[in-house]
DNA sequence: CTCTTATTTTTGTAGAAACAAATATTGTTG
DNA sequence: CAACAATATTTGTTTCTACAAAAATAAGAG
């Protein structure tokens, strides 16, 4: 197997899918970080994140999160506040609007994901998990 | 296998490698889409490429081909010429000098490649290409 | 041949990302 | 406590990307 070969279908693979999930969410406004973003919040489950511990889990980190963060506060899906412990941070929560919109986007994303791991066998997607996290390390 | 589980680590194993790859390139004032028509190129073996030629074999089709050439231009790296036999056409050459430069990063790229590759056996890497291949159609 | 349509490339512009520097707060050391 | 270093976020600026529209040429229909 070449290596180059291997790499670029890697590449390619992931734009694709890439590409389908920034069609999908344009429609509400979202571009594929803000999405993530707003499910890393979710998952704290009313308990504040902080902007730093957003970054590290966003699928890219980026030092823009403050400006990100602005265009989901704009929606009101958002809210911040200072950390009253700690006030270097702050700490930002997903509003109730902001989950009720998010559920009905994550719907959406998660039909494609469906869609997209389908086409493998339930062993087959294991172990393309498996390889692609030997792979990312 | 979670679905959503498996995309994203999809999503974050190439956000990693092109991170890897950024970093490389950045010392020689180059961009990964800037590299890879640079290589679409050389693959061309002095033939001329048509601007929408390369635009198909980009890992991201993207409209803004032209300014991504201007800079590969400003370095003397390419040449573009008009079509001569369809004016709407413009031909792209890589350089002697383009070459030249390519083959340097060309090996420091490669070198990666192999590092990221060599994480799994030929034939994980197989299976990998081939659950890739599958999963982007 | 003329008009319309299709193809290919370029350009304008608005928004997003990269990068570095600045700011604010906290922690630590002497 | 004063000075310095570390952490967390924000801001300024430049560069890149996405999108739509324009421009140039070619191809096809009548």
């Amino acid at each position: 197997m070449n290596e180059n070969k291997l790499i670029l279908q890697l590449l390619k693979t992931t734009a694709t899918i890439e590409e389908k999930f920034n069609t999908s969410l344009k429609p509400y406004g979202l571009s594929l970080p803000q999405f993530n973003v707003l499910r890393i919040l979710r998952g704290h489950k009313g308990a504040p994140a902080n902007l730093c511990t957003v970054q590290n889990r966003m699928i890219k980190p980026m030092s823009n999160t403050t400006r990100l963060v602005d265009k989901l506060i704009e929606k009101g899906w958002v809210r911040r506040e200072v950390c009253v412990n700690n006030r270097r941070k702050v700490e930002i929560y997903i509003t109730d609007l902001g989950l009720t919109e998010l559920k009905t986007i994550d719907s959406v994303v998660a039909q494609i994901e469906k869609e997209i791991a389908q086409k493998l066998s339930p062993n087959q997607q294991k172990q393309l998990y498996q390889f692609l996290s030997i792979t990312q390390f």
